[in-house]
DNA sequence: TGTACATCAGTGAACGCGCGTTCACTGATGTAC
DNA sequence: TGTACATCAGTGAACGCGCGTTCACTGATGTAC
């Protein structure tokens, strides 16, 4: 990752090792979930003793911290990636089917990050910097070409409830529309990785992007006027 | 809970037993997470020793089991006695409030049901036909005073993919409604019981409240002729 | 009302297991002269 | 280019722990006559 160039073969052994004790571990969390992991399991699968594991990481904590910052890692380079390419649809809709892909792809990762939390964990301040980063994104995003719509109570609530959103120049609207798209990604796709809607037949990508394209529709003028 | 008339002393006490390892249940998924339950450590807090409790479970996983099937009778119950009361607001708008006031008196409740799931548990048939009864009852709702909207792709597609419906006679839009209905909640609902919202600075009871208004806010007639 | 017996709640010892983690050690790899 | 030393990856034994679960047993509670 970092200094590639200047490292030296050991260093280089080291990288990669890490790297392939993180494998093992997501292969894990895939099949017994992200509670159970085991260094001495994943020790075990790489044919290894277990001591051996704490060359590579301290503890069980700093793998899974690891772990987790990874997935927010990728998930911000994504969301960055997909942003610069505006012509592709950069925008809203863009960033919310590469989340989708995204957290499609590898289930365990998506809900490692915006799962049930493991009570009493506590994420480095690294990691909540990188939650930032994706939130300033969503915002860029929201900031281009807001539909017209009427004032809600929860813009007003917003207009000095704006902490989280920094230094942003984006209006109430805009973070609403932030907060909005966040929820309702997150709604349809927790609930399909959760495999809430396994049996019940219809096709959990309509509804993904049915919740998207209401999201963003134009609305009538002013709701409380009918 | 059944047959207590003509319950034996006997039985009454094991009924009561039950409850209280249950309690102690709740309580330590409350501090440590469902997937850290110990059958040991709830019989420690209650005094008695480990191999006692296999008098009222058969194992751990009939505990859980057991667990998972009070909470969706619980909320069913809730969504039930809500929906009643036609005149309070039974209607979605009611059933919304209501959802989000028994996650938040028990979010681990709330998280067991609709959190990431333990891999390899599958419930068995009766806990799926509570969850059922819970999609009827927001079916219901969701057909009193539909406002009208345009038709989507996904609507189309529901007419086709009802079957998680039953025998319900509700049309697409309703179907659709329901569903949006049940992800926005959980979108919400979720994100702020797993901590995400925590610093935030924002209170999540607006952003609940705008979601649903929104949902059940009139649209222009068709947003495809604009 | 009293005795004999059956039922059942709870105990303590024991099982095997896998966990995280520490430690003293071996052997291979890299570094300095 | 060769030798002496330092660094470091990985091992095996060991620690204490808590887990789920089985089993033979004790003692209290309920039942039948």
């Amino acid at each position: 990752m970092a200094d590639t160039g200047t490292a030296t073969p050991r260093e280089r052994y080291r990288a990669q090792i890490r790297a392939e004790i993180k494998e093992h571990a997501w292969q894990q969390i895939a099949t017994t979930g992200a509670s159970a992991l085991s260094l001495n399991a994943i020790a075990k699968q790489m044919g290894m003793s277990g001591p051996a594991l704490y060359r590579y990481y301290a503890n069980r904590d700093e793998l899974i911290t690891e772990l987790i910052r990874d997935a927010y890692r990728s998930l911000a380079d994504t969301l960055r990636s997909t942003a610069e390419k505006a012509a592709e649809g950069g925008g809203l809709a863009g960033l919310a089917h590469a989340v989708r892909g995204w957290a499609l792809r590898d289930p365990q990762r998506y809900l490692l990050i915006y799962g049930t939390p493991v009570p009493g964990y506590h994420a480095p301040d690294d990691i909540t910097a990188i939650s930032a980063q994706i939130m300033t994104l969503l915002l860029d995003a929201a900031s281009a070409a807001p539909p017209r719509r009427p004032e809600t109570p929860l813009d007003h609530h917003l207009a000095a409830h704006r902490d989280w959103a920094g230094d942003h120049p984006a209006p109430p609207a805009v973070l609403h529309r932030a907060l909005s798209f966040w929820t309702r990604i997150h709604g349809v796709l927790s609930l399909e990785l959760a495999g809430h809607f396994a049996g019940m037949g219809f096709d959990p990508a309509l509804l993904f992007t049915a919740e998207l394209d209401d999201l963003l529709s134009p609305r009538p003028a002013d709701p409380l006027t009918r």
